[in-house]
DNA sequence: GTGAAAGCGCTAACAT
DNA sequence: ATGTTAGCGCTTTCAC
């Protein structure tokens, strides 16, 4: 069923049988609660082809992940998509994810410009020094950066982000608070911008406190379970081992417990460990498991404000660089203890 | 830039400069050259929309996750659609990812059907009595399963799984033949066909085995670390404690892990354990962790070939159903000794 | 309030 | 080997 049938069958123009459909005000109440009738009876709706080429709009937001050794599929990668989804069905848009090599990215948003199947996109994990933003702004595809790349001052870009830094100085503020001198930091891949960020929050923190950091306690590398396990049991085979983590992920924190329970001590007697939760989605409540920075379900809604943020650039309704940022709510948890005597 | 205007550009017809660019045979060599190069230079793309209207294809893959209470969006998801995007670039196709409430699954597929937005559509996480297919049967759009909703025989659609029954079948036979006699099942949600089939397989290995099957033993949940920690705390905290668990997957046996390490227990020496890998995604290589049976990359592969089956289908190379099987790989590992003498 | 007609940018019959 | 013409199914002026 096809807009001319339907209009044939009601003996009206294709033309009133569109308005009636689109809710313009010029239609005749009767006719359009008519059309509104037999649309649905026949199970009518318009071909979404048709109305995109007629409209020019694609109604589509590309969402692409680069396919490498480093998987982008995780919980926080799925929480967030969960989140911009649930706004794109609600403004009739579709979310379009594009798995694509990783040196194959920016070919792939040359090709969306050029061949006009997404009205923007939304850009993830970005890094330390992305090549992506300037890309994007010289295609003129309207984008959404979820994270950053800029470290201070005004990105010529809109971007949306949780204070990494912030949370990362309080967390470390806190186990130095605590005595703690020896703390080892179980960070995310070091190309990544939210990694360095993190790291600059933990580096002023211990210079906060008149500590020196010991590069042999800091590591990056994928946020994993075997990460924390292997990256903890090197540490604390050390003489001078730590005596306190900071994990970048609920997920590592997991390797760092394992590590310690296999050694015969225990988290939060013998060992402090403060963890950023970034992995609710497999871990619903985190329940039994300590931590004490923790992001909850702020990624899911981070989706959702990406989105919306997005559509809002797209249709006009707000214009040039926006950036939103928000912090990172800490929970306290049953991992947390003095630093041992020396 | 648009086809019209290239065209006059080369002083040729729309269609033949179209046909240079869609590789038609026809064309003369040097003017496919010449188009391609001018095609090249000026960026040009065909516009996707004009093109899916004119052809009357979509070149479009849905993939509807529901939101609910129980995250769809997991680490064997992410996998699944990290193979499938790999197979949709491959054919130029694009995958569509819907987050709707899950009440509203069946009428997405009303509409997918109706605006034609989709060429097919791919069932993630059937369950036991699944609703979706024969919808989807009904609306005549085009889709694979993974998994599958019909126990034994024929289904009258497209899908592919793994064999859970035989894989947990042959697990469970393990540890049997190990002298176990109390085996704790954590399994996934009684609700989803895979459950119930692994469930089969346990129920199964035990009859042959000659060994009852206790229902305080079987647990069935989200395939969380928290699950995996409190059902595995409270049945080690009961008299007749299991001897040996099998898990639905490695986050739940990351769980088990825990529980048994806070009791002074150790996995492989005190208590076995076999697990079903299906999160490889945030495990890359389970290394230190042990397990036994293991689909790896597989969920990735599994991907990649329903969407290459569903393109089949939908371009007419393949037709009726079609199913595919495959055996997961068995893995030994370090957490599995003898049961204890009574 | 409704309709006729012209596009949106492409592909595909049908010539030549 | 290339061009002409007619759609694909919708939206959107413009006219009544």
């Amino acid at each position: 069923m096809n807009l001319k049938e339907l209009s044939e069958l009601l003996g009206l123009s294709p033309t009133t049988v569109s308005r009636a459909l689109n809710g313009y005000p010029e239609v005749n109440v009767d006719t359009k609660r008519r059309v509104e009738a037999a649309a649905a009876e026949h199970g009518y709706a318009p071909n979404t082809m048709a109305r995109r080429l007629a409209t020019g709009r694609t109604m589509g937001i590309g969402h692409v992940v680069p396919l490498g050794e480093h998987d982008m599929i995780n919980p926080i990668f799925a929480e967030f998509i969960a989140g911009a989804g649930e706004a794109y069905s609600k403004a009739g848009y579709n979310m379009i994810l594009s798995v694509v090599p990783k040196e194959k990215e920016l070919d792939t948003y040359r090709a969306m410009a050029a061949s006009q199947n997404v009205d923007g996109v939304i850009v993830h994990a970005p890094l330390v020094n992305d090549p992506r933003m300037k890309c994007l702004v010289d295609l003129g595809l309207p984008f959404i950066v979820h994270g950053r790349s800029h470290s201070e001052g005004e990105a010529p870009y809109c971007w949306l982000d949780i204070r990494n830094k912030d949370a990362f100085f309080h967390a470390t503020e806190r186990l130095t608070g605590l005595g703690h001198k020896r703390i080892a930091l179980l960070n995310g891949l070091p190309s990544m911008m939210f990694a360095r960020r993190r790291l600059e929050g933990f580096e002023g923190a211990m210079e906060a406190a008149g500590l020196k950091v010991d590069p042999a306690l800091i590591r990056g590398a994928d946020m994993t379970e075997p990460f924390g396990y292997e990256a903890a049991s090197a540490l604390l085979a050390k003489v001078d081992r730590p005596t306190a983590f900071l994990c970048s992920s609920l997920t590592v924190a997991l390797g760092v417990n394992r590590a310690v329970s296999e050694i015969g001590l225990q988290l939060g007697r013998d060992i402090s460990l403060i963890t950023h939760d970034d992995a609710m989605s497999f871990l619903p409540n985190g329940g039994s498991m300590p931590m004490f920075a923790s992001t909850k379900s702020s990624v899911r809604e981070a989706g959702y404000r990406a989105a919306e943020m997005l559509i809002d650039l797209i249709e006009g309704r707000v214009m040039g660089p926006v950036t939103e940022l928000w912090d990172v709510p800490f929970l306290d948890g049953a991992s947390l203890g003095p630093a041992p005597r020396e």
